[in-house]
RNA sequence: GUCGGCAUAGCUCAGCUGGUUAGAGUAUCACCUUGACAUGGUGGGGGUCCUUGGUUCGAGUCCAAGUGUCGACACCA
């Protein structure tokens, strides 16, 4: 499985070119992309091993192993990417461990599938021949993903890739389950559980998801059994059902089929409408089977006629009643959900125990081996034509279904393994809700806890085979013993039975498999391989591990469970932050589905935009933990991007140097831009720390494309003469290279293939090294930085007026203008006049104590300046600007001297705050009268 | 039903412990094919900060209620 393009390892400094040997004017990613992704590779720049640096560690949210990319992937894995990126800027050893997860359920379902299209049922297959088949897909599509993660830049260890079914992390899960069970936290045992009659499995209350459904609400009738006494009277709040058959009581339920394993009727003791049902017996209809009235506040009086049927082996509730009195469960379906002969098997035996008139039965024969939709249907047609229905109304209701199937579950009784979750729940909760375990965002503690608060014990045995077989053997006497292997479990075996002859091939071991994310909370730990062997150097070094990245959507599977291993194997926490991603949706706001087709293909996307313009275009908009609207312009805007930091490379790479002079428009460039560096840095680190990844990425965007490219290089670019660029002065290339670095190294943990390629011919490199690498450590800012910052804020507040000047007098950029002003103390007329003159195209700056007639003035600061127009001035256009502002600092005067003229804010107002007040009285004094001033002059 | 998040420009979002008449990106409009880049440049327009009350000298920011919206959990058979 090699990459087609990565193959061929190119020159150090390939770039398309035109004709005349200069760049062409347009990246192309195509080109980069793989032949820096192969250089990385061969010098194994993503490896990591143990040594005296500070550790950053990431493990992949692990992938199933048989998937394909997704936009989902492409944004999780982007900010992963981006960490490790920058952690090992940082000069940390950054290590990013990839791997992909069997995915027990879905890898087998979709094995199920496969073999279902070739003609072959799983019943009839083998354990051996079924896992066969199973691998032989795994082998086949397995890692496909892994491959895909390359295209996007990734930069993981590759060597250690791991796999949740491997040797390493096989054992280590057989290795806690023994543990677990010894420390008497895992258990078997018969148990209400969620019940996938299509994979036919036991699924965990996690994997089952509720959907709305518009479905019926069957009123059925129950006949009494016995005679009703007259201690009743009507009108007493009691409502009595007869027809001419006798009396009735009528139970509402969603699922008539059920009545089938119907034990008793409950009702609520306090429900006066009731009352007249109070120990007596009343008739299944259908069934025949006569069944007590039990009496508990657990019903609801208001809900239906106040009757629950109750039928203890099919429904949670039913199942807590019908262990409080004591009742039988009759479990009616077979494990698909078609109907068991065991429903006629009871029916015969309960009328054989009570005769019942013959019109209220109907002989349960012609349901079994019938679907449970289909029975529905069938027995509520049946029992309308028998008169055994009061009526049906349309209900909405919300059903259980699982998460892989889709199927509604059906709640059953099955002997199951279950890990007991207190003792878990409690180690994992304080770590998250006291912060030493941080998530971004903060709200999804409530969720975790929540969670952790109210837990039930985990089922985590599945009637599957794909996955980790459950090492429980069973003696041919009874009982079982749990064993690392089968050595240790027959040497258990026979000292349980007391039978020193006992072989193996007595033994019989479980059939069943672990859940998935019971080889998944082990993940941070198993990948160093801290289960087998505990106290390694790699576990010792590389955990806890520094960030997870993953979705909210598995807090509970994943997540949550990983804390507890971590607490239960470690001692410590398994992350010290989560960044939770939001979900990726169209940009209408609708989730990617393949029926809607909005789900662009993200290799796709790269062809078109390249790996770095997907990256920024996903990275645009995505706040840690909201949702995503991804839009292909933002892929565009990178590509555009990528595109700009090309061109300005394309410049400064074409300037010939001289050992000239240094301008003084360069000089203040030069300074400004390495203290705007400095300001930049201290911004991203900010945002770093925050994980506020895409103010980031638009603090890096703004500072290229506006301060470096708009600003600074205007400033610095050689002027041409007679048609001829003039060389460039040493002394602002070489700054400009150094911006240029620090730039590219901003920028490499979002856009790593575009900064590899510049940074690697900005200057030159030796062999094996890369960007990646380069540390970026600049000091921190100055007052004198800010200062200096803040100023040329103002210089480009006055370049703007004049070219606005421009724009609206229609002047060409290419003519040349005067500018007046009035106080030269002012930092932007002096050391920034060079800069103006030039970003503005002026001839001079003058400094006047009266304006010219015929200007365009306007105020910066309080600094007066104004551009003579000669005979171009528009003075009525001229009036109305200046009328309008005047008008505006009027009313933001009043407002000021409102404030400063109430006593309580002079009192209790901070100094500085009023002193601010008065500040912007006197400006706003003073700029009001400068306009009237020019006004009046007009 | 319980709990939580969110509501700011056409769109997507910043706005930290309250303190200049609220910002960014994008979209939009006008002008400009100059010599890195039209995948570009320059300039402009655009907001009752959901509503109502309260606290405060001062509220987009804090409190309360309401409305809308999204989510988690629990579900009445």
């Amino acid at each position: 499985m090699k990459d087609n393009k990565n193959s061929e390892v190119t020159t150090p400094l390939p770039r398309e070119e035109q004709g005349d040997g200069s760049l062409a004017s347009k990246y192309s990613p195509a080109e980069v992309e793989g032949k820096w992704y192969q250089y990385w590779l061969d010098h194994k720049l993503f490896s990591s091993k143990p040594d005296g640096r500070e550790p950053y560690t990431i493990v992949i949210p692990p992938p199933n192993v048989t998937g394909v990319l997704h936009m989902g992937h492409v944004l999780n894995e982007t900010i992963q990417d981006i960490l490790v990126r920058h952690a090992r800027m940082e000069g940390k050893n950054a290590c990013w461990v990839p791997g992909t997860d069997h995915a027990s359920i879905a890898t087998e379902a979709k094995v199920v599938n496969r073999l279902a299209e070739q003609g072959i049922k799983k019943s009839d297959l083998t354990r051996e021949e079924f896992l066969k088949h199973a691998w032989a897909w795994t082998e086949e599509h397995g890692g496909i993903i892994l491959k895909q993660l390359r295209k996007l830049g990734c930069s993981c260890d590759w060597d250690r890739t791991g796999f949740t079914m491997d040797e390493i992390r096989s054992e280590s899960v057989i290795k806690v389950f023994v543990d677990l069970y010894r420390k008497g936290l895992i258990y078997r045992g018969v148990r209400m559980v969620n019940w996938d009659p299509k994979a036919l499995t036991a699924l965990s209350d996690e994997e089952v998801v509720y959907k709305e459904e518009h479905t019926k609400l069957y009123y059925m009738k129950y006949y009494l059994a016995d005679s009703v006494p007259n201690d009743f009277v009507a009108g007493d709040g009691n409502v009595v059902h007869k027809d001419k058959r006798g009396y009735y009581a009528v139970v509402a339920t969603t699922r008539p089929e059920t009545i089938m394993g119907d034990v008793a009727m409950c009702i609520n003791p306090n429900d006066p409408k009731n009352q007249w049902l109070k120990g007596k017996k009343v008739i299944v209809p259908v069934v025949g089977r006569v069944i007590p009235v039990i009496e508990d506040e657990y019903v609801d009086i208001e809900f239906g006629t106040g009757c629950l049927k109750v039928t203890p082996a099919h429904d949670v509730n039913d199942y807590m009643l019908g262990e409080k009195y004591n009742l039988e469960a009759i479990d009616i379906f077979n494990d698909d959900a078609t109907l068991s002969d065991r429903i006629s098997t009871a029916q015969q035996a309960a009328l054989a125990a009570k005769s019942v008139p013959a019109d209220f039965v109907i002989g349960l024969d012609r349901y079994v081996g019938t679907e449970r939709f289909a029975c529905r249907k069938q027995i509520a047609e049946d029992m309308t034509a028998a008169g055994l229905m009061e009526k049906i109304e349309d209900y909405d209701n919300k059903i259980g279904c699982s998460e892989r199937t889709g199927v509604p579950i059906e709640p059953k009784l099955s002997m199951q393994w279950f890990l007991k979750m207190e003792h878990l729940a409690d180690i994992a909760l304080s770590p998250v809700m006291n912060d030493d375990i941080q998530f971004y965002p903060a709200k999804y503690k409530n969720t975790y806890r929540h969670w952790l608060e109210n837990i039930k014990d985990w089922c985590i045995s599945r009637q599957l085979w794909w996955g980790h077989r459950i090492p429980a053997w069973y003696l041919p006497t009874g009982g079982f013993v749990v064993a690392e292997n089968e050595q240790e479990a027959l040497q258990l075996a026979r000292e349980k039975s007391g039978d020193a002859n006992l072989q193996l091939a007595d033994l019989r071991q479980d059939e069943d498999a672990l859940d998935t994310w019971f080889s998944s909370w082990l993940w941070p730990i198993s990948l160093f391989d801290g289960i087998r062997n505990p106290g390694n150097e790699e576990i010792n070094y590389y955990y806890p591990t520094a960030d997870l990245v993953t979705g909210p959507d598995i807090i509970f599977f994943w997540v949550a469970r990983m804390i507890m291993a971590g607490y239960e194997y470690e001692g410590k926490m398994p992350f010290k932050h989560v960044y939770f991603t939001g979900i990726v949706r169209d940009k209408l706001g609708r989730k990617m589905s393949k029926s809607l087709g909005n789900s662009p293909n993200p290799l796709e996307l790269i062809e078109k935009f390249g790996a770095d313009g997907v990256r920024m275009g996903m990275m645009l908009s995505a706040p840690a933990g909201n949702d995503i609207l991804f839009d292909e312009v933002l892929c565009e805007q990178g590509r555009n991007f990528n595109n700009k930091i090309w061109n300005a490379f394309r410049l400064v790479k074409g300037w010939e140097v001289a050992d000239s002079e240094q301008p003084e428009a360069a000089r203040i460039a030069t300074q400004w831009f390495s203290a705007k560096l400095r300001l930049a840095a201290e911004e991203l680190a900010d945002d770093f720390s925050k994980y506020r990844l895409s103010e980031a990425l638009m603090t890096v965007y703004k500072l290229f494309w506006d301060e470096f490219s708009s600003w600074y290089l205007e400033m610095v670019k050689p002027a041409y003469i007679d048609g001829k660029p003039q060389p460039v002065d040493r002394t602002t290339y070489d700054a400009t290279l150094q911006f240029f670095e620090v730039l590219l190294k901003m920028l490499h943990p979002f856009m790593p293939f575009i900064t590899e390629e510049l940074w690697q011919a900005i200057y030159e490199r030796k062999a094996g090294e890369s960007i990646m690498q380069a540390e970026l450590h600049l000091p921190a800012p100055s007052d004198a930085d800010r200062q200096l910052c803040a100023d040329f804020e103002t210089v480009k507040e006055v370049v703007t007026a004049i070219r606005a000047v421009r724009s609206q007098k229609n002047i060409a950029p290419k003519e040349k203008l005067v500018l007046e002003m009035t106080q030269p103390q002012q930092a932007a007329g002096t050391q920034f006049s060079n800069a103006i003159m030039k970003m503005a195209n002026l001839s001079a700056i003058n400094v006047v104590t009266e304006k010219s007639s015929g200007s365009a003035s306007f105020l910066i600061g309080t600094t007066e300046f104004a551009v003579p127009l000669g005979n171009l001035i528009d003075l009525d256009a001229e009036r109305k600007k200046l009328e309008t502002e005047l008008q505006h600092l009027e009313g933001f005067l009043t407002s000021v001297e409102k404030k400063l003229s109430n006593e309580r804010f002079v009192q209790n107002a901070p100094a500085a705050v009023v002193e601010m007040e008065r500040k912007k009285q006197a400006d706003a004094q003073q700029k009001i009268a400068s306009i009237r001033e020019t006004l009046a002059s007009l």
